[in-house]
DNA sequence: TTCTTTCTTGAGTGATTGCTCAAGTATATT
DNA sequence: AATATACTTGAGCAATCACTCAAGAAAGAA
């Protein structure tokens, strides 16, 4: 997973997961069909353990609006150190599959799942009477994720922490408009 | 560029360029002197087109960050049909591009030249007396290129185009928030 | 132990990758 | 018309691609 998050789809050679895995060919192609299975297989993991994160992060928190809050300004503390890649593997993959194949509709039903979990956390907030009754839960839950994937790729280039830092905190508070006066 | 553009740098294989360019192997490497200096060229070409449309937007409108929130406005138009991806060329290249390499540098160089016309837009608004002078534009930039990147990458997978539309809106109702009061 | 089943191995498959170059064709110069 | 210069051609290069499969090793069952 970590392996074609960083490299791609495309550039991840055969040679490269074998080298990885530490496996031959003929065990790779036993315990997965083929690179693209094995490929869907990582994404589907990524997702799994993407809404696992943000799921009890929205739990931590009394207030999901806050907790929405938080995760964008911890976005401020991807290093390109530790991670494969700051950016998300489900928008690098949307990006570099042909528009006309399978797999891409495969990432943008996890996108969707992703999508959701926000959406869920928005519900509970306008329950919680931290946003109006009136807004639109949907429609803001689309926005937050647009945030999230262009910090993601600021996140790529900008190499100063405090401009990431600012950029985070400056759409958290726009976030935080969203609020009920 | 719009081969490129449309299947990315490691999608695209020689025998696609011959077949769009009308050229043989042999014309390709005279004119061109590898793949990646090709690749290179049509980066160069796609960057200087959008700070040239993006320039002639700002001078159009007497008032510069109403042209910026028309130009996030306009990114709910982009159909998957007419262009060959509606996400930008520059960052589907930083995504698909190794981390260490050279090329990549090119492209962060590109995008820093595209969020420079931004940020003498919005020194020009503040001029204008549009904005607060003790705004920071190099910030409010930076959050501009952030809504641009998300936009263009929901984009990729937003099929209604309300919704699309709405959430542009959106984003330029956002920017708006910084108009002096 | 002996037999069966499961997993691993790595040389080797044909196809495709980016790329070269001697030979050929067009264009320009004299 | 004859020569020189510029551009195009496409067969073919080594390297790599994703992938296969007969043979062997390991593990489990009897």
């Amino acid at each position: 997973m970590r392996l074609f998050w960083q490299k791609g789809y495309h550039a991840t050679s055969l040679k490269d997961l074998e080298a990885t895995l530490s496996m031959r060919p003929g065990s790779i192609y036993a315990a997965f069909q083929s690179k693209e299975a094995l490929f869907r297989a990582t994404l589907d993991r990524y997702a799994d353990r993407m809404e696992t994160e943000l799921r009890a992060l929205i739990r931590s928190s009394p207030s999901p609006l806050a907790a929405l809050q938080q995760h964008l300004r911890g976005l401020a503390n991807l290093s390109a150190g530790d991670l494969p890649s700051t950016a998300c593997m489900l928008v690098k993959s949307l990006l570099e599959l042909p528009q006309a194949g399978e797999l891409r509709i495969f990432v943008i039903g996890q996108l969707e799942r992703v999508e959701a979990i926000i959406v869920d956390a928005l519900h509970r907030a306008v329950a919680a009477g931290e946003l109006d009754p009136g807004s639109d839960p949907d429609r803001l839950a689309r926005r937050i994720q647009t945030y999230i994937f262009g910090l993601k790729i600021q996140a790529q280039r900008e190499t100063d922490p405090q401009r990431m830092q600012d950029l985070c905190v400056d759409l958290a508070k726009e976030l935080g408009n969203a609020k009920k006066p």
